[in-house]
DNA sequence: GGCGATGTTTCCCC
DNA sequence: AGGGGAAACATCGC
């Protein structure tokens, strides 16, 4: 579930909680997670190094270090990052364990093991609409706008909902380079709160509907921060606590269903390759516009 | 046990 | 440019 929400509470906690510690040791024998950096490369890197702070940039947890450089960690489907007060048993998952000075530990499960971390130029994240890059890494993508920073406008959206017109509105706020942050569960409750049919092209929106977008995913997000995140399956938070957002939701994963807004059935079409859900009455496709056709039930 | 689905992202093909 | 599909993995539900 890491979407920007579950990011940002975790991000939250961890402030509070490993700010000030000093890195003893990094542990890994999940090679891939930090690809193409050898895991004890990445560990002589980061023994002695002080957590100066801890933010979020997109769905990227961000733990600003000494020198200038940041420990960035993507989550991706099932990533925790696990704060120990002392030594306790290794979760099952464990794919990293980062030991602080003072016998405090954050670790790292992973059931999947998508997730990734990098060490990188902390500048390069700060304010820019870049994230850093290097070839072949997955982390070092641009990224888009933060869409609960005052660079989010109403206008901003318009423009770039014009500048991609020809996309899916779906899949499009799930582009991490437009709008950074976005996935599928909030993707999909921003749609229905703003009444707009996932297949709709960008470019199609009226002003009222842009303005209903931008009103909705702002609210959607900021719901899911004020509820610590929703949890699926693996979801903890910093804490190793569920979040409460899941039971918030108003069509994510309630195909069958009634509409909370006006009764109508919730259904569940596939569009992009990702489930998605939304009322056919409250979010209409206008006739001629493309038929889901390609979606299936 | 088999099949399909899962929150994310990248990559390749058309 | 954008869409589709597969892949990276492991688990869970039907």
């Amino acid at each position: 579930m890491p979407e920007l929400p579950e990011v940002e509470t975790i991000a939250r906690q961890l402030r509070g909680l490993i700010v000030g510690r000093t890195i003893a040791h990094f542990r890994s024998d999940w090679r891939r997670l930090t690809e193409p950096e050898p895991a004890d490369l990445f560990a002589a890197r980061l023994a002695g190094r002080a957590i100066r702070g801890v933010r979020r940039r997109g769905k990227l947890v961000v733990m600003d270090l000494d020198d200038g450089e940041a420990l960035i960690v993507s989550l991706r489907m099932t990533g925790q990052l696990l704060f120990r007060e002392k030594e306790v048993e290794a979760h099952p998952y464990r794919r990293a364990h980062i030991a602080f000075t003072d016998g405090t530990a954050l670790e790292f499960a992973d059931t999947r093991k998508f997730g990734r971390m990098a060490i990188v130029d902390a500048t390069a994240l700060d304010g820019a609409t870049h994230a850093p890059r290097r070839v072949g890494e997955p982390l070092h993508r641009f990224l888009g706008v933060e869409p609960l920073s005052r660079a989010f406008t109403v206008r901003w959206l318009r423009d770039f909902l014009a500048r991609r017109g020809r996309s899916a509105i779906k899949p499009l706020l799930l582009d991490q380079t437009g709008i950074a942050g976005v996935g599928n569960i909030y993707d999909i409750e921003a749609l229905w709160r703003a009444r707009i049919h996932p297949l709709r092209t960008a470019g199609s929106l009226a002003d009222d509907e842009v303005g209903r977008l931008h009103e909705a995913l702002r609210w959607v997000l900021r719901k899911g921060i004020r509820y610590g995140g929703a949890t699926r399956r693996d979801y903890r938070d910093a804490r190793g606590k569920e979040g409460r957002m899941q039971r918030e939701f108003n069509v994510y994963d309630r195909a069958g269903d009634p509409c909370p807004r006006c009764g109508a059935e919730i259904v569940r079409t596939v569009v992009g390759g990702r489930g998605t859900f939304h009322c056919p009455r409250c979010q209409r496709l206008p006739r001629g516009a493309a038929r889901p056709a390609r979606s299936r039930a």
